[in-house]
DNA sequence: GTTAGTGCAAACCTTTTGCAGCTCT
DNA sequence: AGAGCTGCAAAAGGTTTGCACTAAC
């Protein structure tokens, strides 16, 4: 279960693998989802609860200077935390429901298309790209059409006591 | 110069137009480049000293909830802070060069492909995409050669003896 | 005149840094 | 054995909040 390949990765360049970082990357690679540093370090701690907040950030900056993990806002939905995954999976675009905050993973051929017309007319070397698209997945589209419905109709009829408030 | 199909769209959800807001909308809108918080602030305070930085972050606040501008990170090149632009061009990718961090825009048509992909496929419906891409400018991949160069010639020609076994 | 908006100070939260001690190779 | 790594404390940076005053409508 262990992501072999950053593992060697990080050995050939002398990086030492220790206790924490185990942790850490198998956490990042395995919990299938996205993680932020505070989550990876609650986590983390389950596990060996002397591990420190600090050694969790040390450890995303040199996996993401390797190149090795992700550093991903899924949109700023929830807040400014960063999420991080790894970048063994295929280059992919997250698409996050803005009101249930689900995160989806597009494949599809427009990722490479980009690639490729950025490489090609601005004469770019790509080392890394990021797709982030914000909106409502089909199950909100139908909550939130209810929702706003159901505005509506409180505004147009207003004052319609629910509740007993004193006045 | 003024945004005026931002300041319509304040106005008729009933948002003041305060001096503070004209200047901070004039500058997104207008300064041609992808400005940050604090620099926002600074070039704010040359026309009205007394602007607070607070009112900076509650305007830019007020601007992202209505959709009328976009936060970037732009990969993060200088560090965690984000970035500003107003939403009314058409919608382009950044491109990041991050050795020199010039910042270029494209608009080819795998933006709108991978919109359309997205709500076929997984149903969204759709309000922001957002897509950055790091890598070296055709500038600076030859520059980053030459350093790399360098660095090879450094180890491998130093006053003193290497320290690895000989080859 | 109302109510939203501003400035100021202080809090807050995430991330970084300095340093002494520990540990992986 | 020794460079590299961790934990701790404290700082740094970016952003938010409470409150009294001000200004847009």
């Amino acid at each position: 279960m262990e992501p072999a390949g950053i593992e060697d990765s990080l050995r050939r360049r002398g990086v030492r693998l220790t206790r924490q970082r185990q942790i850490l990357l198998d956490l990042i690679d395995g919990s299938g989802k996205h993680l932020d540093a505070e989550q990876l370090y609650q986590m983390a701690k389950e596990q060996d609860p002397k591990l420190n907040r600090v050694t969790v950030y040390r450890t995303l900056k040199l996996l993401k200077q390797g190149g090795l993990v992700d550093e991903l806002d899924l949109m700023h939905y929830g807040g400014d935390q960063h999420y991080y995954e790894t970048r063994l999976k295929q280059e992919h675009a997250h698409i996050i429901c803005l009101r249930c905050g689900k995160v989806e993973e597009f494949f599809g051929d427009p990722l490479q298309r980009l690639r490729k017309q950025v490489e090609a007319h601005l004469g770019f070397q790509i080392l890394i790209a990021r797709t982030e698209v914000g909106g409502y997945c089909s199950h909100c589209q139908a909550l939130r059409a209810r929702e706003i419905e159901q505005a509506r109709e409180a505004e147009a009829a207003p004052a319609r006591p629910r509740k007993r408030k004193p006045g």
